[in-house]
DNA sequence: TAAAAAAACTAATAAATGTTAGTTTTGTAA
DNA sequence: TTACAAAACTAACATTTATTAGTTTTTTTA
């Protein structure tokens, strides 16, 4: 019975590779059995194996789909011609969008790299680290042309990428706010501060 | 071999839920094995259940330990006749200071209570709900006596939420920046922004 | 339609895990 | 020193897990 169906969501690899990133989001990653995944795929736990090469794979995937994106959008920002205030709104808009479209992906990437093997695990950390360090440079790059106010540039940016990524759990409240809303409200106090 | 000591550090399963803490932090939650926790005291695994009951027991020590540490916070900030601008600069320097004095209780209540069971779980999410609610709030009143910029209250609090929550990843990066310089820089962003 | 390839299935395995039972050792109080 | 309680130990278990092997079914290709 061939149910995995590779359409237009892309290979049966990567169906596969997302029906896990919503079991890894919810259970974990040791947590969440390949009987789990074949179940969720309307197929028996040996099938999986057909199309690819472990469980860590699965992961793997996941986490460098998303560390893919990011190192590319922060390419394109830096890029970019245009004022350093502009960059660093657009780094900020960013995670609040992949977030949106991508919010399993994405959660599974904070939290479960650690389950990656070696030599994926390093090279997964030298990504986050390289990506950190674009950052900070970009908010040096900020304070040296004038533009900040007196704040120490590896606070800010630490203060910024604990924002962007605690993202995460907005989701459960969604409700009571759009993303348009959150977006736009978050690059502002995230800039402009909360206190008048 | 009587090894594990309750000395001035608290009872013998206050000693064994810190260790668990540092290693559910490392390893997560179900990836740590009683025989791993067993080593780090210098004792065999069945030798812990003379003092703890169960595996799940020493996570819900260390979430419920945080969980009330936040709620007494939350509750002393409340009944302190201070200007609303100051409950919400206390509120996020408690966040920044109890990261750095309890890491790992900090960081597994945040990544691992998914583990915990019912009614511990739904208890852990209420109490959560609750503070979530609580910050919000505070941030409804500051907004009512006209301090604050025009910021949604509900985005407001998210982003104050996420930048403390995201926190433990700065435990990484404390080489460049002293607590004390990332508390006061912090705050201050998040208050008054970044940009002039 | 026949052959080949893809992908499903069943059965099985080896390893790891939390935990219990039963026993021996250690520390304490009389 | 003797008796009791606390807490260690060894041995074992039932379960769960990812994965492999071998086989059958389905789909594609020629």
């Amino acid at each position: 019975m061939a149910k995995i169906k590779s359409t237009t969501n892309g290979s049966k690899k990567e169906v596969i590779a997302r029906k896990a990133a919503a079991l890894f989001r919810q259970k974990g990653f040791n947590a969440s059995s390949m009987r789990e995944l074949a179940v969720v795929l309307g197929v028996e736990a040996p099938s999986l194996y057909n199309h690819i090469g472990s469980k860590v794979e699965l992961l793997q995937l996941i986490c460098f789909k998303i560390a893919d994106a990011f190192a590319e959008n922060l390419k394109v920002i830096e890029q970019l011609d245009a004022p350093i205030e502009t960059k660093l709104e657009k780094f900020i808009r960013f995670h609040i969008h992949i977030i949106q479209v991508e919010f399993d992906e994405v959660y599974v990437a904070n939290h479960e790299w650690k389950f990656l093997h070696e030599p994926w695990l390093t090279e997964f950390l030298n990504r986050r680290k390289l990506y950190e360090e674009k950052l900070l440079q970009l908010i040096k790059e900020a304070a040296a042309s004038n533009v900040l106010r007196n704040i120490h540039p590896l606070a800010a940016s630490l203060t910024i990428l604990s924002a962007v990524r605690g993202l995460e759990f907005w989701h459960r409240n969604k409700a009571g706010l759009s993303a348009k809303e959150l977006e736009e409200n978050m690059v502002d106090h995230l800039l402009k501060g909360l206190i008048k």
